[in-house]
DNA sequence: TCCAACTTTTAG
DNA sequence: CGGTCTAAAAGTTGGA
């Protein structure tokens, strides 16, 4: 008897029969709200179903855990036959990478895209996508015609290969090919002038770095002189080389139309339902609009493990046995996951709404969850801190008892843990581990949380609190083993705090609506998802300059990283310290750095370069000249790339704000939202883009003019106001710039009540903003009543911007009661003296008059 | 005790 | 290989 289902009664027994002396535990009471939860779930699957295995009473032998008819629900929908002469294959695509393979037997290895994805009837998918190579640019060396390319090509063929540390793959040609095309480099304005560049293509992507190496030295060919060149292009990952090239975006949508493509039978490597091989000029891309929006019925698992450390000491994959492993599925878009289910070591008693799968043997528990996983076969694998914690322990707990190191967790390819660190000026040092699973999609919640919300703590019962206010299962670390050795009872305490445990995360997910977002992301930018997931900010605006750069014939050369001194960054305006008992409107540029570069067309196809405009013969009317001295051409001379590619961000935002005001639909709705959310932050990464120095193209020319131009404007803005809202010119008082940091000024109109400050914000904002070229824009966005003012980067006060009758909320910036150095005790303290002075002010001021004395002292009135 | 250098955390 | 930016406050550390 290795694996046993149960379904009994209500749970029985208790201290009496645990085995460890004292009573550890005391939990003997009700059921947790989670097992009612629980509970409910059955009762939901049993109003639409019949009874399936998921309520059985029988103990179940473990060859048959995963026999369709005692659980059906554990496998993807039967695949109706794909036959490729007659059937159009429409899937979304969730994950694509590459490996290097063989086309036929004779032929050495070559780089296969290969794309997985799901279809609208949920059946898994895996596509070989053939025939694309990787390739890069130099410029073709003067005198270069096309009776020099087999000349070159042979040259550079031998000189890569005999730099070839090992030559595994016994190749012989390395070089595909190399052809001229006219190009344009994209730094700097040299006149529209076309030059012949040379595209060599590779026949493997490592090969490319080979080769621009090479180039890059010396090297000699034909009649030409020893010269080193630069390269273009050619530190570009693959997969988005492949991507931009055939306008796929990530999680796209991919037609294989009838006739095009065909069906692999046997030599299939994944898991998927359809295998399927392509040429990649076959296959037709659908851009994310319309129908196309959907999303694929995608199958989401979630699951916690549970290790019996000892006494103290941290789980040690080598030495502490994993105890049980807690699993949910859910399809995406569905409310409650359809798979509920933990795998336990040793005997646990039943828990109503979720399986309860009972092993005697570790090994087997393992082998079985691997054998679940691959049956459950899910497009993303979520969990909390899985990336880090629960699967490497799980690869190396297997590794330790010799199980299922192969077959492994999804494709055919063995599963293997790597390390990555990887510094960052903003992140600092972070060690990671890596985990390969093909195909699916690994998205650790925590480290979703660590990108994108910054939290007091990261604990999973914090977390949980937070964004659900729900604790979880309160089970302390340290009694998991009592409660392992106890009896079936404590066995089944545990279980429910791991079926917790995986719960949870598919909470989360759904309330962040991590996936729609990271998805709509994808599809903005045209990164891969898991990209989102790995990588960081700087290849999102890579794939967004090479796709618009290819339209006009442009390609961006390879710089090599060198840190620089810092530039100047924005102005902070001195702020007059203070208490204000009167209203305050602030006033913000929207999207400032966005619409700079589009106002004055900042490019790196507009920088002029030193000396540039004698040499073009440019006049005074076709460029400007930034606050920091730099040239750019104006747009009637050439308009740029990035003010080209924050167009299209800001006016699909545009259109996906007024979409998003028509539809009813509420999953559509969180679509569209997630759209206008990934639109908005990538149109403010274009800056950062430029200003990283060990970027892939830095260009400190253009971020030092942005934030020159902002100095300037908010210099001017101050100014302005200040200028019009006087006495002198009819208003009730001098207007004063009382703070302002890089995009906002709050100004004391002089007003007494909040909707006449609306009122003169809103018609200052307007005036402003005519002295500015287009699309600058400065908006009226709220009024502070009352406002304290403590220092740079530190003010409170209440805020008003949907009424002026009542307060949106108490607004505080920089000071403890939003800071996670201090204890929450020094938090609540402020933030209750703040409410105190901000809120209760009139009680203070008005109507008690000893308090309102100490008030007045206080104030230094 | 003071101060400069460094760290952490936030605003935007 | 990987890695958006600067300004600025406030706290910590360590040497004189």
């Amino acid at each position: 008897m290795d694996a046993k289902r149960r379904n009994g009664g209500p749970p029985r027994g208790g201290a009496s029969q645990a085995k460890r002396g004292k009573t550890v535990w005391d939990w003997e009471d009700s059921p947790s709200i989670f097992e009612e939860e629980l509970a409910l779930f059955e009762e939901a699957d049993m109003e639409t179903e019949e009874r399936e295995g998921q309520a059985g009473h029988d103990v179940i032998p473990v060859g048959e855990l995963f026999s369709a008819d005692l659980n059906p629900r554990w496998r993807r929908p039967q695949a109706a036959p794909l036959n490729p002469d007659s059937d159009t294959l429409v899937f979304q695509q969730i994950d694509l990478d590459y490996y290097l393979g063989k086309l036929c037997q004779s032929q050495g290895n070559v780089p296969i895209i290969r794309m997985f994805g799901v279809t609208d009837s949920g059946n898994s998918e895996c596509c070989h996508v053939h025939g694309f190579a990787p390739y890069f640019y130099i410029p073709a060396p003067n005198g270069f015609t096309s009776d020099h390319l087999s000349e070159f090509k042979r040259e550079l063929n031998s000189a890569v290969l005999k730099d070839m540390r090992s030559n595994k793959d016994n190749m012989s040609v390395t070089v595909l090919a190399v052809d001229i095309t006219r190009k344009e480099s994209m730094y700097g304005y040299h006149g529209k002038r076309l030059a012949d560049f040379l595209r060599i293509t590779m026949a493997m992507p490592r090969l490319i770095a080979l080769a621009k190496r090479l180039l890059e030295q010396s090297f000699k060919f034909g009649p030409f002189p020893i010269q080193s060149f630069s390269s273009y292009e050619a530190n570009i990952d693959f997969e988005i080389r492949f991507m931009v090239d055939s306008d796929v975006v990530g999680c796209c949508w991919i037609e294989l139309p009838k006739g095009k493509y065909r069906v692999r039978e046997e030599r299939k490597v994944s898991l998927c339902q359809y295998e399927v091989d392509v040429g990649w000029t076959q296959l037709i891309s659908h851009p994310a609009e319309g129908e196309y929006q959907r999303i694929a019925p995608l199958r989401v698992l979630s699951f916690d493990i549970e290790c019996a450390g000892r006494k103290g000491i941290f789980p040690e994959a080598e030495k502490d046995p994993v105890i049980q492993i807690a699993s949910m599925v859910q399809r995406q878009g569905e409310k409650e996951p359809f798979i509920r289910t933990v795998f336990t070591l040793q005997s646990c008693s039943s828990i109503v709404g979720s399986q309860v799968l009972c092993f005697t043997k570790e090994s087997q528990l393992l082998q079985s969850w691997a054998e679940f996983l691959r049956t459950v076969d899910a497009d993303i694998i979520t969990g909390y801190h899985i990336q880090n914690f629960d699967l490497p322990y799980l690869l190396n707990r297997a590794a330790t008892l010799k199980v299922i190191c192969s077959p492994t967790w999804a494709l055919g390819i063995k599963s293997v843990l790597r390390d990555s660190s990887f510094q960052s000026k903003q992140m600092g040092r972070r060690e990671n581990k890596i985990h390969n699973m093909e195909g699916r999609v690994q998205l650790d919640l925590l480290q979703v949380l660590l990108r994108d919300y910054k939290l007091r703590s990261y604990t999973l019962n914090a977390v949980s609190f937070h964004f659900l206010q729900e604790q979880k299962e309160d089970v302390q670390h340290s009694i998991i083993t009592d409660l392992q050795n106890g009896n079936e009872q404590t066995r089944r305490r545990l279980a429910v705090y791991c079926l917790k445990d995986a719960y949870v995360p598919l909470r989360l997910l759904q309330k962040l609506m991590c996936v729609i977002n990271y998805m709509e992301m994808a599809r903005v930018t045209g990164v891969p998802l898991t990209y989102l997931l790995s990588r960081g900010q700087q290849i999102k605006v890579v794939s967004q300059l090479l796709r618009q750069a290819m339209k006009q014939g442009l390609v961006m050369p390879v710089v090599k990283p060198e840190g620089g001194e810092d530039y100047t960054g924005a102005t902070v305006i001195e702020p007059e310290k203070g208490y204000y008992s009167v209203p305050i409107a602030t006033l913000d540029f929207s999207s400032l750095y966005p619409s700079i570069m589009m106002a004055h067309n900042l490019c790196y196809t507009t920088l002029l370069q030193k000396g540039s405009t004698e040499k073009l013969g440019l006049t005074p009317e076709d460029f400007i000249k930034t606050p920091t001295g730099d040239l750019f051409v104006k747009s009637s001379v050439r308009k740029g790339l990035l003010p080209d590619i924050l167009e299209d961000l800001l006016s699909a935002r545009k259109k996906a704000k007024a979409e998003l005001k028509k539809e009813t639909d509420p999953f559509k709705k969180q679509v569209l939202d997630g759209r206008q959310l990934a639109l908005k932050i990538s149109a403010n990464s274009v800056y950062g883009f430029t200003g990283a120095q060990v970027g892939k193209l830095p260009c400190l020319e253009i971020s030092q003019s942005v934030t020159g131009f902002g100095r300037q404007m908010i210099e001017q803005t101050k100014q302005l106001v200040e200028s019009k809202y006087t006495i002198a010119n009819g208003y009730q008082a001098d207007a004063k710039v009382i703070y302002g940091d890089t995009d906002s000024v709050m100004v004391k109109l002089g007003v007494d009540t909040v909707s006449r400050a609306m009122e003169v914000g809103r018609e200052a904002a307007e005036w402003v903003s005519s002295h500015f070229t287009q699309p600058i824009k400065l908006e009226f966005e709220k009024v502070y009543y009352p406002y304290l003012l403590i220092n740079k980067k530190r003010y409170a006060g209440l805020y008003f911007s949907s009424s002026a009758d009542t307060h949106d909320k108490m607004d505080c910036k920089g000071i403890e009661t939003v800071r996670r150095d201090n204890c929450t005790l020094v938090a609540n303290l402020i933030n209750t003296c703040l409410q105190t002075i901000l809120i209760d002010r009139y009680h203070l001021d008005h109507s008690d008059r000893q308090v309102g004395t100490t008030w007045n002292i206080l104030l230094d009135r």
